[in-house]
DNA sequence: TTTAGTGCAAAAGTTTTGCATGGTC
DNA sequence: GACCATGCAAAACTTTTGCACTAAA
């Protein structure tokens, strides 16, 4: 990392300035998100913690998404209608492309929709407090 | 409706242009959509669905959203994370306005994303399908 | 008459909750 | 030591499925 801490003590520091309690079921939650570049869902990430060898149950895994979305450190999707899915927020605002054949997901960086949003919401007396667009296409993989 | 024909002879002929029959609990779902401008789930349909009289079960609901879904008559919103939504679709693309605290919406039309998407959706090697762009804000009844 | 659609009830799957226990600050 | 977090099991929900029955074409 860029001055020396360890990725544990990010997550750490992460959790406390949100007034968290670092324990070790949330930092290996965190750090199976932050393993992952795609989106996971609740269970896969409880089927992944347990094979690693990792004691936790189902609840709190449901618990501490529930708590870290709620700290905005990472973020619930729902574009499959199975489960809700989740992923670690990279900096910045952005949005994704996804695969609609193996679900991977691609960054699009440099998003210029704020402002243009922000006026169309207004015209229709709202406040826009955010908003989410995703690409779905066919990756160069699955033969796009 | 433009040409005369009710708005039940209409969505007889969507049914059946799309090879599916025209039954009574089909007509009745599609002329629940069709009065209701935001998303609605399959259990609010259901209920509603009951207290006006109509003879319909759950299953029959879930199924029937599914068939119309997949004719492209209706579109399945996965914004809120109890429950799957759906609404018919109006003509044309466009995205949705939505307000975080009572769930209404606004359709924003106007939609120019279709091409600088594609490109940058080829830049990463995927061939764009579609996208899905969703504002949050909070409405003017709700304080906005 | 053929075949798709329906209803019911049971099942599958996801997410939440109650409560006693344990760990963090 | 106070209080938050966890684990387990049970419950609550949403959605799907099997199967016999009904009705649309």
């Amino acid at each position: 990392m860029a001055n020396g801490q360890t990725q544990q003590e990010t997550s750490e520091a992460q959790l406390r300035a949100r007034g968290l309690r670092a324990t070790p079921q949330r930092l290996s939650v965190l750090d199976e998100l932050l393993r992952e570049p795609n989106d996971v869902t609740a269970q896969q990430l409880y089927d992944r913690l347990r094979k690693r060898g990792n004691q936790i149950g189902m609840a709190t895994v449901y618990r501490t998404l529930d708590a870290l979305a709620e700290a905005g450190i990472i973020e619930p999707l729902a574009h499959f209608r199975d489960a809700l899915c989740y992923r670690v927020c990279r900096e910045g605002h952005h949005h994704h492309l996804v695969c609609s054949e193996c679900h991977s997901i691609v960054e699009l960086r440099d998003c210029d929709l704020e402002e243009p949003l922000a006026r169309a919401a207004a015209e229709h007396g709202f406040v826009a407090t955010g908003h989410h667009l995703e690409v779905v296409g066919v990756c160069a993989a699955c033969g796009g």
